[in-house]
DNA sequence: GTCTATAATTTGATAGAC
DNA sequence: GTCTATCAAATTATAGAC
């Protein structure tokens, strides 16, 4: 196996980590070059030698995120386990992925209402996006079987996006509102792993 | 009672209805004085004739977003009704009223990581945001009664604050991912009026 | 690879005629 | 009130030296 040459990837991790700030911050059209070339400790000539123009900037910077999202994902629903285990691994995983990166969902939705069809051929050529069609068939299953209520299957599925989704996206508000420090809102959201778990398992539980 | 001169509005109104278009789908950043301009049927120099420059117009659209909004909210947290009549309220007023400017949420969270403080203040000064402690209480006093079961207020907050907001910001993507047309969302959120309020209390009740 | 200096473009805002 | 023409400032992008 030949030997890769190894390029000194330092500058070009400290442009990526201080465009994510901005862009997350500011959103792309909100963004200045000038302010990632500051948080980078470079000049704006150096940000256009390592990345042409802001557009392919901040490509780079969403389907990286993109990339840490929807396949883990598509990993829980896809993956062949009983309804009330799969709802469980979904808040667990869910949580515990976007806790690592809470501005993931708004900066995410954003990017989708700015322009849905040209997000969705991205996701799709780099990496599909991730389907609930397994999930929607548990849950018909076992209304069938008579082990659940009858329920619609589109509403449970946005239940559960919307509990394990929506405190990433409220976050900035229930800091200010409710006076949380970081610490304190990472303490809530990782006991909403097994609450928000058990939470829909009571409610549609026979 | 002296005659009111009637100040043509229309221009204005015309005006307004294009910024709010414009900010929606770009953000105060993104949203270009021209784009807005073309889409009122008008010029750049009748805009900065109806509204000095691009922040103020960004305020009163902003303004006028939250002053249909959070007071209708304060009235729901401040009624006082039972817990289970109170959460019934919410889902049926909350998601009606998102309903007809569905935009509004994705919006607000938006202009809410932009400045949080600054936020709170404007909010504050103009109307009040809303406050759930009267709800946070008629919870702890139904688990006291024994008539719920034993759950973190706050979480139950956050769960039904999910459910009934999470679908709008995620509009984009159901829309486009499940392949729904505007009507046919409307009816989904239509269904979740009764469907959330039910999953809910299905959920906590003995 | 990294910088300084500057070009090129976009965009918010104003002046002044009608 | 509304327009055309233009300015001034901000911002992206490039040229060229080291």
């Amino acid at each position: 196996m030949a030997k890769v040459i190894q390029k000194d990837k330092s500058t070009e991790e400290k442009i990526l980590a201080a465009a994510k700030n901005v862009f997350i911050r500011q959103g792309m059209m909100g963004a200045r070059m000038q302010d990632i070339a500051d948080e980078a400790g470079i000049n704006k000539a150096l940000l256009h030698y390592y990345f042409r123009n802001k557009e392919q900037l901040f490509d780079v910077i969403f389907m990286q995120a993109a990339g840490q999202l929807f396949p883990r994902i598509r990993m829980i629903f896809e993956s062949d386990v009983p309804l009330f285990e799969m709802i469980e691994r979904f808040c667990e995983d869910y949580i515990e992925i976007i806790s690592a990166n809470t501005y993931l969902p708004l900066f995410v939705f954003n990017e989708i209402n700015r322009d849905p069809a040209g997000f969705m051929k991205k996701i799709n050529g780099a990496m599909g996006f991730p389907k609930p069609e397994l999930f929607l068939q548990k849950i018909e299953k076992e209304i069938k079987k008579g082990t659940i209520k009858k329920i619609s299957p589109l509403q449970l599925l946005l239940n559960l996006l919307s509990m394990c989704i929506f405190p990433f996206v409220a976050k900035p508000l229930l800091l200010v509102n409710l006076q949380l420090d970081e610490m304190q809102f990472r303490a809530i959201m990782d006991q909403r792993k097994k609450d928000v778990a058990r939470f829909i398992i009571d409610s549609i539980k026979k």
